[in-house]
DNA sequence: TGTTGGCCTGGTACCGATAACATAGTGGTG
DNA sequence: CACCACTATGTTATCGGTACCAGGCCAACA
């Protein structure tokens, strides 16, 4: 049904500004006018267009507009998956910030691989967005040159690249971890193990890693229980998986700490199952606070990040970039607050 | 940074069409039949043409195709919540459907309010899709008007509404829901309650809480311990107090079920950390597959939608309808399979 | 050798809007 | 009453591509 034919049997071809004009009475420029708030148009005509725009169920085509005024109306967002709830907060506040802009917000995720993050800035691209959001800090060479050479503001969030593209929300994930295992240490924990995903290519979580090893090199204590398992994101699944994996080669592990809370409540559920207690027999931490950690019994003791302040902020240097409206005196990077949620769990 | 001034001191204009053509010594036309592997172009033109693509950083301005070629590229998508994995495993089915096809997707998530679709739908019309994807069945009559009249294929899923616009690849969710509570009444369970959200704004929620109280009324069993808590989406929090309220109020009920997995998952968990038994003190059963309910301890009992499938087919058909290559044999409504996962926990 | 047909390539006219400037009317002011 | 500032509207020229048609060239064939 391509030729949509229920309500009305309705003409071949949409009606455009033109026909609109005729029908009022008025000329082009005086619709484009009527419809843009901006423009001097007397209340009769703006009734007149307004009732013929009703009759011809006209809508207007902003693709040409853009043509012509070369705004295209829309900023891109990347981000590696939106099954996450983590992501679709920042997403969140990226929408939330560009209201009342006239910015629109084109989501596309790239499933954690820079290759199709490539692929998706180039075709956002040609769609020529007023400015792009990345997630993370780790491009391919194309994608940098592209960005860098298309004269549109960007901002790499959840991240803390050491050569930004443009401008920076976001937070070290090294740090994050290591501000949660110095935590753990304190608490008495000694014998840590990390559950991640296998490959490098979901760089946060490598991050992570780094600053688990890092702080536990610090303190002098064992930083080689390392279990990968499977591709980023791990999800509950694989968790509970990797602390079955865990505690049969170390069973003497105090403590495990996972990428992010999706695996830290597998391994919880999967060590509740064995009639493990936690945190007495095994403890449990993840990353990322989500809500299903909050709330599974015991709680699961993690990091907070302001995922929605990325989005946010993000958000609002992107359109104050685009507006021209950017406050000089903002550097170009910006750090959101981290903080250890202890709870039940570890 | 509006102006980028990393990498080099570019140009202020963005290169063109034309820029490309004078470049390789051709004319603009020729350069667009390089781009779109479709025209017939000499393997020497073409190595010209991208050589002088690449040394100018050109990117095909995709907007100003579509003007004239009244081809834009791209479908929209619109759901509840990109924050919920049932939606985005949709989304996912159908950005697979998509590869290939020279269709993008374009998402956008209403939180659930048939207010914002409607808005959304209007943006997204003004940017021209070659066809829509809409999550259930209930919008607000402009929504309709606009889509009916805008000429473009439209499809309906998680749904099966009496009057479809177009298209429709669903489920009906009262019918799903009916399944699960006559399996659990045939398991011995008689004292049902149910938990979901408030107000009529979730309609699938409203729809599923329909076939509970139909099942139980046929069966000639009190229907009448329902618990609204919240607007939709109802969180893992609210179903977690939701159960308390249930079990202060009806002390005996065998059985509660959830309009949604993490909302007995909230449930679920709250009930442990009270010391109650599960399934053996009260039992729980929720809605959707979601992954925390295969995992979670005890697992916990659900109905299984085919979320991926959805969203493949649907845009199976978009593409179909789009290319022209629409077949007439199928009907214009396709039921997705249903079916009960029984676990641990019901 | 003339004709035919296929492959490349170019010229021109748009696609549907907006920018920029021009113009007509209107009321207030000295 | 001429002049000015201001409002409301129209005209023209694009924006950056693609559709459509025409034409040049060359090999194959009669």
């Amino acid at each position: 049904m391509s030729e949509n034919s229920s309500d009305r049997p309705q003409d071949p071809q949409q009606p455009t500004m033109a026909d609109v004009a005729r029908r009022a009475g008025v000329s082009k420029m005086t619709v484009s006018r009527a419809l843009r708030h901006n423009g001097a148009v007397s209340a009769e005509t703006r009734r007149n267009i307004h009732a013929a725009i009703e009759e011809l169920g006209y809508v207007l085509d902003q693709s040409a507009g853009s043509l012509s005024s070369k705004r295209t109306g829309f900023v891109a967002a990347i981000v590696p998956s939106i099954n996450n709830s983590n992501f679709s907060d920042t997403a969140r506040g990226i929408t939330d910030a560009l209201e009342d802009t006239g910015l629109q917000l084109l989501l596309g995720y790239t499933d954690y691989a820079i290759e199709r993050e490539e692929k998706l800035v180039e075709a956002m691209l040609r769609r020529r967005p007023e400015g792009v959001i990345l997630t993370g800090g780790s491009h391919t060479p194309r994608t940098r040159k592209l960005l860098s050479s298309a004269g549109i503001p960007v901002v790499e969030t959840w991240d803390v690249p050491s050569d930004p593209i443009d401008q920076v929300v976001g937070f070290s994930n090294e740090d994050a971890m290591a501000l949660l295992v110095r935590k753990l240490a304190e608490k008495g924990y000694r014998r840590f193990g990390y559950i991640g995903g296998t490959t490098e290519r979901d760089t946060r979580g490598s991050q992570r890693r780094t600053g688990f090893q890092r702080v536990l090199n610090e303190l002098g204590l064992p930083a080689d229980r390392l279990i990968s398992f499977g591709a980023p994101p791990i999800s509950i699944e694989q968790g509970g998986q990797a602390v079955v994996s865990m505690l049969a080669r170390w069973p003497d592990t105090d403590v495990v700490i996972c990428v992010s809370d999706l695996s830290a409540f597998g391994a919880l559920m999967e060590c509740r199952r064995r009639g493990l207690r936690v945190p007495e027999d095994v403890a449990i931490a993840g990353f990322g606070n989500f809500e299903v950690a909050a709330y599974s019994h015991p709680r699961i003791t993690t990091v907070d990040v302001e995922c929605y302040e990325i989005g946010r902020r993000a958000a609002v240097r992107l359109r104050d970039a685009i507006l021209g409206q950017r406050d000089p005196s903002l550097g170009s990077i910006e750090l959101i607050r981290i903080r250890v949620v202890e709870r039940e769990s570890a």
